[in-house]
DNA sequence: AGCACGCCGACT
DNA sequence: GTCGGCGTGCTC
């Protein structure tokens, strides 16, 4: 006989903090109920306090001891649904703690217990006092007073009519002369408005996207640059919103651009949210509730804008899923897009993942039938693709990583009144600091690594620590003064054009020249359309309308055809595709020349031959026979410690934990990481493969607890990351 | 992760 | 004689 299941009593709580474990409190007031499930409590933690997510209500442990008492912060959970459970999955899937996967979630207002931010539209009006004292007000008091005095307004409409007006406004509430309320919701229906004829392709892709509508559809939009992608999901938006249901649009980190938004504003007709690292956190957190409060329609964001509520959902968007800004690099090892999927699966709504070089994970998917395949093949109302051209510079002269062949071709370029673009993914001046007479070379003191010339070869900076020093004017091992800068960054090639063509303007775009998220568009707009070049690394790769631009020039394509990473001729295939897509779009077709020391290639004669889709047949068969990805399931156990020592204790403890827990598993390692020691820090790794998923998870779950146990694991910072796109 | 507790070197 | 270095242990 059991005894009646007493009532809960005590919450189970998820708590900000790497212990893969919940933490049992009781109500400071009150009954623990199963509707506080997805509400955030405050709660004493050994000597502080946190805020953690309600996960669960129970009976109390009659073994534990006497628990503490948490108050809850939310009338209503924050979590629930769909986002509840798909956050638990991420959770699993991640085998990362519940209460972190909450935080990873949350705008830090929430995530520090802030009340729920307020979504509603507010207005000024002046009362009754004030009416009186108007004529007695001066300055922008008075403007002010006369402006309510016609009529309430919205703080919107004050924004745009007064400078500075919540000074006067509060300078006069103080005073009881005007007061704020809030509007009644005036939220107007969508009024798009009507963009370019879709072609045919176009066409055939919107039908297929609103015939998909009422359920889980994901659908790989396939489609070359300039193929009019965008137009697809503004109208698949536009179906979305007249349903009366949110969209969802993810782009990469440099994707989300002011025109974007005014292009997605205008041919909606509805508000448009952004969310991406330039805002604030008032304004992130205004969004997240406005989201929540199903009153934010259409949201354009970033990887984190993945983990919004979505109670009125009806479709995702995935622009450029290729990209690796998707993967987030610390903290929770979440994909966006992958996510996003399991997300639009729970939501039983379509979800359209966009790209002209698709992942290689993507193409197989759609291969295999678990995804729809569209393909745009045509370029809008466009003439022809450029013309790809191969330049051998082999025993050619070189100035700053550039030959002859491409000097005149910018040269031409120029003459014909367009612009030229010389790609080089690497900033700085130069990559190395040499010395001729004995071979030194400048290194970083914290990590294993070259530290790159920068400032025209006066300073040394690491990429990797951010550390800097003067570049020095005498060889510190040898004393000669033979130091030469060795390769070319942006910086160095921007100054050997600046030489060649001192009449048009040269301009570099790189992370050292544009910190702001604004500033490259600022930049862009001043380079305008006259004749000139630019120089550039990945930044430059795509977004941001070039009308003039016929001439790419790729500097350092080798660097990418010899890598460790077996990602890197997909990565690379990519960046060619997109690259090349700047150039042509205008009148003139375009011309991309690729310098390389090795034009025979598999690599670039695939590509060149057969297009991105013959280089992803041709390496997705490389990736089966070597068993990589997406053949097979990789994850990655890092750790990093102040002596070499600790790393490999712990990464050796955990490998025989993983051995005991899967014998279908394959481990390597430990390693030396690619970069063995960072900023100061030994690092090393132990990967993790196994055929099929459920294998390595099996794995993972079973010796994690162990793992985390280990003495060895005190010693070292370590993390785990499910599906790595950088294996170091 | 924090934060406290706890045992060994250079300072008022 | 104390202030403080970071090893190690715990958090309902």
């Amino acid at each position: 006989m059991s005894a009646p299941t007493p009532a809960p009593a005590i919450w189970h709580v998820a708590l900000p903090v790497p212990v893969p474990r919940l933490f049992d409190y009781r109500p400071a007031t009150g009954a623990a109920i199963a509707g506080d499930v997805g509400c955030r409590v405050r709660v004493p933690f050994g000597p502080r306090e946190l805020v953690g997510v309600i996960t669960g209500t129970g009976a109390p442990d009659p073994q534990a001891p006497e628990l503490r008492s948490g108050e809850r912060l939310d009338a209503a959970p924050l979590f629930q649904g769909e986002l509840l459970e798909s956050l638990r999955w991420l959770a699993r899937y991640t085998h990362a703690p519940l209460g972190e996967v909450f935080a990873t979630a949350l705008p830090a207002p929430l995530r520090q217990g802030e009340a729920l931010a307020d979504t509603r539209a507010w207005g000024w009006r002046l009362t009754e006092a004030g009416l009186t004292a108007l004529p007695r007000l001066r300055g922008k008091p008075r403007r002010l007073a006369e402006l309510l005095a016609a009529s309430e307004r919205s703080e919107d409409a004050l924004a745009e009519q007064l400078d500075d007006w919540r000074a006067a406004a509060r300078a006069l509430t103080g005073r009881g002369l005007v007061e704020r309320e809030p509007l009644p919701d005036t939220r107007t229906p969508a009024s798009p408005s009507a963009g370019p004829a879709l072609n045919s392709e176009q066409q055939a892709a919107v039908d297929a996207l609103l015939a998909a509508r009422d359920g889980f559809a994901p659908v790989l939009l396939d489609g070359i640059t300039g193929s009019g992608k965008t137009e697809v999901y503004l109208h698949a938006i536009a179906d979305c919103l007249a349903r009366g249901r949110q969209a969802l649009v993810l782009v990469p980190e440099i994707g989300l651009t002011p025109q974007t938004l005014r292009r997605f504003r205008e041919r909606l007709g509805v508000p448009v949210h952004a969310l991406h690292s330039g805002l604030g956190d008032g304004e992130r957190a205004r969004t997240w509730a406005a989201c929540l409060r199903g009153e934010a329609r259409v949201i354009v964001g970033t990887r984190s804008a993945v983990f919004l509520p979505l109670p009125r959902a009806g479709l995702i968007v995935i622009d450029e899923e290729h990209d690796g800004s998707f993967k987030q690099l610390d903290g929770i090892r979440y994909h966006a897009r992958d996510f996003a999927l399991v997300r639009a699966k729970a939501l039983g709504i379509p979800i359209v993942l966009g790209s002209a070089t698709p992942s290689l994970e993507s193409l197989r998917n759609a291969k295999a039938g678990r995804y729809a395949h569209l393909r745009l093949q045509a370029r809008a109302g466009r003439a022809r693709p450029p013309r790809v051209r191969v330049v051998d510079v082999r025993k050619r002269p070189l100035d700053a990583g550039m030959s002859p062949e491409l000097f005149e071709a910018i040269a031409a370029t120029l003459h014909d009144g367009a612009q030229a673009l010389v790609f080089k993914n690497r900033r700085g001046y130069a990559p190395v600091l040499l010395c001729h007479d004995c071979g030194w070379s400048a290194q970083c003191t914290r990590c294993d690594a070259p530290m790159t010339v920068h400032a025209g070869g006066r300073r040394l900076q690491c990429h990797h620590c951010g550390a800097r020093r003067p570049a020095p004017d005498a060889c510190p091992d040898c004393g000669g003064l033979a130091l030469q800068a060795q390769g070319a960054g942006t910086e160095r090639i921007e100054e050997a054009l600046t030489k060649r063509f001192p009449d048009v303007p040269v301009l570099r775009i790189d992370r050292g020249t544009t910190q702001r998220r604004d500033a490259l568009e600022k930049l862009l707009h001043d380079f305008g359309s006259a004749p000139g070049i630019l120089v550039g690394t990945q930044m430059l790769a795509k977004g941001h309308d070039l009308p003039n631009l016929t001439l790419v020039a790729v500097v350092g394509v080798d660097e990418g055809l010899f890598s460790a990473d077996f990602r890197a001729p997909e990565k690379l295939a990519q960046l060619l595709i997109q690259v090349a897509g700047r150039a042509g779009r205008a009148a003139q077709p375009g011309d991309v020349l690729l310098q390389t020391h090795h034009p025979q290639h598999a690599l670039l004669a695939t590509l060149l031959g057969g297009g991105y889709r013959a280089f992803a047949e041709a390496e997705l068969a490389q990736r089966e026979a070597a068993g990589f990805p997406p053949f097979a399931h990789l994850a990655l156990l890092r750790a990093e410690a102040k002596q070499l020592e600790a790393t490999h204790a712990f990464l050796q403890a955990a490998r025989a934990a993983l051995r005991d827990a899967g014998d279908a598993l394959e481990l390597h390692g430990p390693l030396p990481a690619p970069m063995p020691r960072r900023a100061g820090y030994q690092r090393a790794q132990l990967l993790l493969s196994a055929p099929e998923r459920r294998t390595l998870h099996a794995a993972l779950d079973a010796a994690l607890p162990a793992i985390h146990a280990l003495p060895e694991a005190r010693r070292v910072r370590w993390s785990l990351d499910v599906d790595p796109v950088d294996l170091y």
